[in-house]
DNA sequence: AATAGTTTTGCAAATGTTTTCATTTCTTGT
DNA sequence: ACAAGAAATGAAAACATTTGCAAAACTATT
């Protein structure tokens, strides 16, 4: 119905089609409460006959809310961040927001141009992934007095709230079960480290765990894997045909621990008697792969959802919620791809 | 260094600063080419000094492009919309686009008010997934004259562009497949088809195939099985348990498959010498899975290049590409998970 | 029927930019 | 040193709204 010969309807449009000034249509949608229901009616049916859309830019130049939350992940490839976004998003979006997403390919100066680009957007509050990140971030952030949570990793001094796991905790976890079973000759497989906190935290604690423990992993038993399955069941196949064997291998994530499950299989070895392997994160699937994998739990969807509701909290009565961190503690589950090893 | 006291710096404050008119400094800007060098440099010094930041609503209510595209995805917890997803969002990026991302979980009627948010937004452009959508979705798309491009599907009858696989056309392929291989005793588990033009596409022809080879799928062999890796997991392993075994089981995606694949592990049944299993997507891990499974690529990188692409040509020259579908044809994929039923 | 009080509505200023047009400033050639 | 033309800048209107304040329209009371 929509005149659609007429140019974009206005509120002025509106307006004269209900013969009533602009501010009434405006009131209308801001405070419909101040109008008698005949001129509520009125406006009901000329904004339908006109096919009128609000403009949320002209809003936001009056400083009213722009209605958006940027978000800011690495990737989405990684089905993990795809669900602590999706997670958000719904969480975001039943209080009226939407949520810009971009991401950085783990480019952490990226992050400050893109920053920018939110920020011009004027977004009502930002999310980061990870604790660490560019000073200029930081300050950027602080300059412009907008809301700012850091996601996915938790840390009681982070700079900003965060709302996360405590990834170091996550490490300990899955490296004290395969040191409580009595694993001894330990491989480590793990992603890179450059411009990924997460990564960096749980590498650090695995192998200050197993030193304490007396263990070094030595060079041809330390893998250093990108985040892909393809990749991991390559390098772990490697692995599996050197002749000196692990009893043990920890996986940086469960989705490097799924290749290596796949290259045992391929390489005839038997998990776990032949060998243990376990991850971190517990993704779907985790529970299912044959044999299931023990790890340690992430909660992603809470970690989502905790950081939609902090955010718009923070957004919605801004001197309350200056800083409300979470964790979201990470779990150790224990499943059939880890037991001692055979003497 | 930006004056943390002062107001938000907004474009006089700039020219008060730099000594010049508040038009100069939106030139600087929006036309740099215009002033002289040293006119630039003070404005330059006097964005820093104030930590300027532009108002991209206040450009936009002049018509100037928003700088936003609206995608619109059923969810985002499927690996492969994230996929899709994160190649569109870095190939709009690259041209200065910025994503606002929505997800309906397959609510045909939510999308109408999430299309009609992203139009509040003043999007450039919108995506949607799929071709079939609600009436009162096209014909708001058309009123306002944005462009718009249906992304995942393939079909040269679509309402609008659309950029994808032709999903009928991967369901045959990978039917042909299996009967090709000399298969009559066939299983199929296939998600629900609500809100899901995609599904509904495969499974028709899934049927349509298999009957015009004279083969009926009998109902205890017909498995509606949602989304999971666990629930597929649970629903084969209970078909497996059955007495009467089919000779191959054609799964409506590769998750599905997936979960097929470790139920048939856990129920001791060897693939393919005891069963073919074969999925559609050519997800991430179907060529690593153990057995490696045969399956249709799509290839959603692509789509959300191309998608990408054709959007934003839609956007900065509106005339000459009204519609520029494109199709991303799916390609069969054979891999150990199938092979001749014995006899 | 007139008054006081309340509820609705309209006017006009404000928001942060861009852009057209006019004015000023700078070059260049004589 | 001066005029003509070009280059750089500024003033003001325009964009689509919101909102404080004032005016108008109702209600209730006498």
């Amino acid at each position: 119905m929509p005149d659609k010969n007429t140019k974009k309807a206005d509120i002025f449009a509106v307006a004269r089609s209900a013969a009533v000034s602009p501010s009434t249509v405006s009131r209308y949608f801001n405070h419909p409460e101040l109008l008698k229901s005949t001129t509520r009616k009125r406006i009901d049916n000329a904004v339908r006959r006109t096919g009128y859309i609000r403009n949320r830019a002209a809003q936001t130049i009056h400083g009213i809310r722009s209605g958006t939350v940027g978000v800011l992940v690495p990737t989405l490839d990684h089905a993990i961040f795809a669900e602590v976004v999706q997670a958000l998003s719904d969480t975001v979006a039943a209080q009226g927001f939407t949520i810009l997403l971009s991401s950085h390919g783990y480019d952490l100066q990226r992050e400050y141009v893109i920053l920018r680009k939110f920020l011009e957007h004027r977004v009502d509050g930002v999310v980061l992934t990870g604790l660490e990140h560019d000073e200029a971030v930081f300050q950027l952030l602080d300059s412009q007095g907008i809301p700012c949570t850091l996601m996915w990793n938790y840390s009681n001094k982070s700079r900003f709230p965060s709302i996360g796991a405590d990834n170091q905790m996550a490490a300990k976890l899955i490296t004290d079960h395969v040191l409580s079973l009595g694993h001894r000759r330990v491989a480590c497989m793990l992603p890179p480290t450059d411009g990924n906190d997460r990564a960096l935290a749980r590498r650090d604690m695995i192998l200050a765990t197993l030193r304490a423990a007396g263990i070094t992993v030595p060079a041809h038993w330390s893998l250093q894997t990108v985040y892909s399955i393809s990749e991991s069941k390559k390098d772990a196949i490697a692995l599996f045909s050197q002749p000196d064997l692990p009893t043990a291998l920890i996986c940086g994530n469960d989705i490097l621990a799924t290749g290596a499950l796949y290259a045992a299989k391929a390489a005839g070895l038997n998990v776990p008697q032949d060998i243990s392997i376990v991850g971190i994160g517990d993704f779907k699937g985790s529970s299912d792969i044959e044999p299931t994998l023990t790890t340690v739990r992430m909660p992603a969807r809470r970690i989502g959802q905790e950081t939609g509701m902090a955010l718009v909290r923070a957004i919605v009565e801004p001197a309350e919620h200056s800083n409300d961190s979470l964790h979201c503690a990470p779990e150790l589950i224990i499943r059939q791809s880890s037991m001692r090893p055979r003497l």
